[in-house]
Formats: C-alpha cells, structure tokens, sequence
DNA sequence: TAACTATGAATGAAGG
DNA sequence: CCTTCATTCATAGTTA
C-alpha cells in the first residue's frame, strides 16, 4: 500500500538545473526557499501571521520575489506546512511528556513510512495567553526599530547581501509561537532601501 | 430536506493497516484510493459528471468497492475536492497567463511560478463575485458516436501512470476539463471486460 | 556510494 | 462553495 501515483505536477520557478536539456523534462523540481526568503517568512510568521490572507499571501510573494522565483503556492504552502508542523511538533513532544516522563525521541523506524518525529530545541517558554510579549527576531540592524513593526534592512545591490544574514543569525532564529495576537502593527522589510509593508491586521 | 440528505462521513469502509500499536486504536486511516479507482473516478468527473446526485454517488461507490473498500463519503469528498482544486487551478492559471507575458506556445518550459492553491484576487477583489465564467472549453473533443455510453478519452497523459487494471482500460490523465454538461448519456466503465454503466442524469 | 533528514507539495477529511 | 487541518508522498540537501 502507499502507492500512489498521482499527478506529481505542479510546482514551478526554480534555479537552473546542472544542465538544462531541451528535452521534455519539464524537471519539475520543487521550489527552494533562498534564506533571505526564509527570513522573510520566518519574520512574519514570528510576529504573529501565521495564517495570512489570500491578499496578504500575495504581498509576501511579491516581497519575496524580489530575492528569487516563487509563487503564491509556494507561500501557501510555506504557512500551511509551518503551522502543522509547529503544531504537530508541540504536540508530540506534549504527547511524550505525558506518556513517559523520559520518553526520549528516539524511535524505531519502520519501513514504509519513515515520519519519524523529531524534536528539535526550541519552544519552550510558550504562554499561550491572550498577552504577546512576543520580541523575538534578534534583528539588532543599524535600522530603527518602530513600535508595532519590524523592520527589515537588506542589502541586496551589493554582491553579498548575505552579508546581513550571516552578521549575528546562526541561520534562522525561529521561536515557534503558537498564536500571538500581535496588535494590529506592520511588518515592514527593507529590500534595497525600499520598504515594503506587510499590515498585519486580522491575523485569522 | 432543508439540509443535505447526504451523510457528512459514512465511510463504513476502511481497511485496516498494520495495526500493532494499539489493539483498541482503530488507527483511522484515511481513505487511499487505488489507481483503478482513481481512474474510474476521473473518468467519470471528465465526462462531465462533476457533481453526481447522492443516487449517483452511490452508484459510483458500488463501483469503487470493486477495487477497494470506500464510502459513499469518500466519494463524495473526492469529487468536492475534485471540483474545488479544479476552479482553483484554472483560476490561478487564467491569472498567471494575466501576469506573465511570457505564455510561450513552446513547452519544455519551468512554468512560469508556482500556481497557488487559493484563488486569487484577480482584479483587486471588489467587484461582486462569482462571475462565473461559463464561456469554458468547447464541449466536443472525442466522443464516441454512441449516444447511450459515453467513452473516456483523455488527452495528456504524460504523466507517470500506473499499471491500470489487469484488463484494457482506456487511459487517463489528470487534466480537469469537466465538460460543462455533454449530452445526457450513460458513463460505461469497462472493469474488466465488464461494462458498468453509470447513467448520468442531471449532471449538476 | 547510499541512507537519513528536512521540507515542499498533494490530497483526503472536516468545518463554516 | 470556500477555507483549514491532518496525513502522506517526493525530493533537495546533508551526512556517514
């Protein structure tokens, strides 16, 4: 069982291959998030937009696309998978607590389906209250820092606008906050000197 | 009959798997439709039939459980899917070419970027909604002459397909071009050298 | 080289 | 009908 075979298609927008052949591969490989993206994404999804809107899942692509390939799938898919898995994580490691005090996370794997649970650090002080007191984001830039938005300084026209990235951030500092009702602020990421806001209203 | 008549989850059928974990954890494992019945299902859905009545749907079960245990629930949730995921990706694809200029007739192409799941807001989303756009797809393509069965052809079919049935069955594919509502007629699935028919009365 | 992990993509099932 | 959750498949990237 577990044989499906249904139409792998979709997916798009991708670097180029080793060696583009003009054969009838349409090659479809799966959108590679750049880390400036991932950033980008692990900002907004940190301050408190874990379900954007279909509006605001747009502006994120846009906002996204300026640092590589990628469609509003890709961002859809991007939230989707890191709420469940946020969740799915919590509540394994809930799951095991309860179960077995030590019950370590280490499991005996199967063949068949290899979704072992992993647990990596992180999440630990999560207050699931109404109160968000939620600073994470260690984007201590030269940029100011405003009330209600985080700003997002990048450097993108010079040849390493990595730069920035690897400055301070082991690689993505992501506490998985499980619902913060962050009041009503913008996210506001700087692309080359432009800002480009992302209202977060209603988160849900 | 002020709601549905249709059952919400009726699947009385499920096969169970490698339940060794728990005795009492009916592991509820979700419904995997087999290529056979995936085929037939397709079929059925590109021959116009987007939306069967409860009768039908039924019907289409009995079908189905030739090849494997289903419900008529998961009939009915394939074909909602179906047609949700169906408008969605045409929606995006109209959308797409909207935007992106390059709409090369060639193929071989790494698509223009990924098509999103969740329909788009395509023209500032203001105006009042379900314009439906009934103008679609000629409804002629190749159709047997027989105006009491109707025969499955599918163009594409590029993709991986497995090994259909032990019999010779008409291919499929996955490209949705529910015909708005061809001539009613009768859905003839050959299974085996066996024709089953599925008459189609009001398609939608 | 193969095996494993992390994660994007697809889909069944439900809720509203 | 639409959106969302949960489960699963497939694959890029990493490791032994």
């Amino acid at each position: 069982m577990g044989d499906h075979g249904r139409d792998r298609h979709s997916s798009s927008t991708l670097h180029r291959s080793t060696a583009d052949r003009t054969e009838t591969e349409p090659v479809r490989t799966r959108w590679t998030p750049k880390p400036e993206q991932i950033l980008i994404l692990e900002s907004i999804f940190n301050s408190g937009m874990v379900n954007p809107p279909k509006e605001e899942t747009v502006r994120i692509r846009k906002l996204l696309e300026k640092f590589g390939a990628v469609g509003d799938a890709n961002v859809f898919y991007w939230f989707q998978n890191r709420r469940s898995r946020s969740r799915r994580r919590q509540r394994q490691l809930q799951a095991s607590l309860m179960v077995d005090p030590r019950a370590a996370p280490g499991v005996t794997q199967q063949a068949g389906s290899g979704v072992l649970p992993h647990e990596p650090p992180t999440s630990s002080s999560s207050s699931s209250s109404t109160s968000s007191n939620n600073s994470s984001f260690p984007c201590s830039s030269s940029a100011s820092s405003s009330p209600s938005s985080y700003d997002f300084v990048m450097d993108d026209g010079s040849d390493d606008l990595f730069s920035m990235i690897s400055s301070q951030t082991p690689f993505m500092c992501s506490s998985d906050v499980p619902r913060s009702h962050c009041q009503p602020g913008t996210i506001t990421v700087f692309i080359d000197g432009v800002p480009s806001e992302v209202p977060m209203g209603p988160i849900d």
